[in-house]
RNA sequence: GCGGGUGUCGCCAAGUGGUUAAGGCCCCGGAUUGUGGUUCCGGUAUUCAUGGGUUCGAUCCCCAUUACCCGCCCCA
């Protein structure tokens, strides 16, 4: 038997009215606040996303999923399917020179994501993300306006109590000298650390900041090294805009956290990141992540523009939600005359009716069971209502049965 | 990529080295040839993830593979 593959799934008809839902929800939130819909394609050139989403982060070094297609010239022939969508919306942002429209230019989008992980608990090969994405504002209203989106939507399906872990990492400036700094103090310890760290003490030194090593852990714990990571390194505009949105929070009366610590594993983020959380997912307890990438748009070959931005995981979203019913059938047609069924389905249907009859021409009781299960309404068709031209309507939940002369009143 | 656990019908789930693999739900049919959701009766796994091995014999023991789950890592 062919299966699907490891690390992705179907989304059978139990779970379909809860994915509606949560896209509803989406839909209404974001239009709300200005977003519109922005659908990228699924693949895209592979150097977008090694340029995009950087070089030395796991997603593409080890989790990609990369063919050549087409000829011999390799490198031009390389796609991948997109990890994560931020780079193909700046992608298209720049293709299509929307910086010449006046900003912000807000997107809003859903769709699939592939990384080559091992499946787990909230992981997933192929799984599916909701996300924001908007361009050209700097001040901090924008990192505001699209946290406020985020929390709203999760209040909206029912998530509003999550933690918002909150972190600036200053802009390229600042975030160099930090990082110098961190090289200086952690200089000395480097041989007692694992051997990530040692490879992002060359490449990303503040990604060490977030190993779960227990060595490492204690070395942070150290008085000198605690001095230099928590020591506020960010120069004055960066932390007059970080300390700006913190007031917009405190008035939004959202609830956020400041988190030293988080730094966020793709490499194109300045000064603001975010999480949202949920202690209720186990070890993938990340629902939500984002932050402002100033620099992206200008890295992809576009004119410098501002970014802020997240990305939320729906299939963890999906597990911490209430589920939904499939909803009932307004009608259930019973009758043993097929030809006269599929009429007033028709018929109904075109009134925004959701209807549904009996194709087998089963017996009668057969037909009213099942009318019964899921249905809210039965039309009984028999020869007599054919002949004298009315409707039986039953309503299946009380048991009542009237009888209807004209199709208006069915409705 | 590393470590641990699990795998019996669509779903839950018992079971044992030995001629027929419980049960419940769902589904299908009948009691009831135009009135359901209750009740009663009946049906649905030549088969226990797959491939080997041990054995007179294996769903139950061993090995491998695979899938899923959990943890590490990473992230949404």
């Amino acid at each position: 038997m062919i299966k699907a593959q490891r690390g992705t799934k179907d989304i059978l008809n139990d779970e379909i009215p809860t994915w509606q839902w949560i896209l509803e929800n989406a839909k209404n939130v974001f239009q709300n606040a200005g977003f519109s819909e922005i659908k990228t394609p699924i693949f895209e050139a592979t150097e977008l996303f090694q340029r995009g989403v950087g070089d030395s982060t796991d997603i593409v070094n080890k989790e990609m999923y990369t063919f050549s297609v087409g000829g011999a010239d390799k490198n031009s022939s390389s796609i991948t399917l997109r990890p994560e969508n931020t780079a193909g919306v700046v992608r298209a942002y720049i293709e299509h020179n929307l910086n010449r429209q006046s900003p912000p230019q807000k997107f809003w989008y859903f769709g699939p994501m592939f990384r080559y992980e091992r499946p787990q608990a909230g992981r997933q090969r192929q799984f599916h993300q909701i996300g924001v994405e908007m361009f050209g504002i700097n001040e901090p209203a924008a990192d505001a306006e699209v946290i406020l989106s985020a929390v709203e939507f999760l209040k909206s399906i029912g998530l509003g109590n999550l933690e918002v872990e909150l972190n600036s990492l200053g802009c390229p400036k600042c975030k160099n000298d930090y990082r110098n700094s961190i090289k200086e103090v952690l200089a000395p310890y480097l041989d007692d650390m694992c051997d990530d760290c040692k490879m992002r003490y060359e490449k990303n030194p503040l990604r060490m900041l977030d190993c779960k090593n227990e060595n490492c852990q204690k070395i942070f714990e150290k008085e000198e090294v605690k001095k230099v990571i928590f020591n506020d390194y960010i120069c004055d505009e960066c932390k007059t805009h970080f300390n700006t949105l913190l007031s917009y929070l405190d008035e939004l009366n959202i609830k956020y956290q400041r988190n030293k610590l988080l730094v966020r594993g793709l490499d194109y983020y300045n000064r603001t990141v975010f999480e949202i959380k949920s202690s209720a997912l186990g070890s993938q307890s990340a629902v939500c992540g984002g932050g402002r990438y100033d620099g992206l748009v200008e890295m992809l070959g576009g004119v410098p523009t501002p970014a802020v931005g997240f990305a939320m995981g729906v299939e963890r979203l999906f597990s911490l939600v209430e589920k939904k019913e499939v909803s009932k059938l307004d009608y259930y047609i019973v009758s043993t005359n097929t030809k006269e069924a599929l009429k007033l389905a028709q018929k109904l249907r075109s009134q925004n009716k959701k209807v549904e009859f009996d194709m087998q021409g089963r017996k009668f009781s057969k037909q009213l069971e099942k009318a019964s299960k899921c249905a809210n309404y039965a039309v009984i068709l028999g020869e007599d209502e054919i002949e004298k031209g009315f409707y039986s309507v039953k309503d299946l939940n009380c048991g009542e049965q009237r009888k209807i002369e004209n199709f208006s009143d069915l409705l």
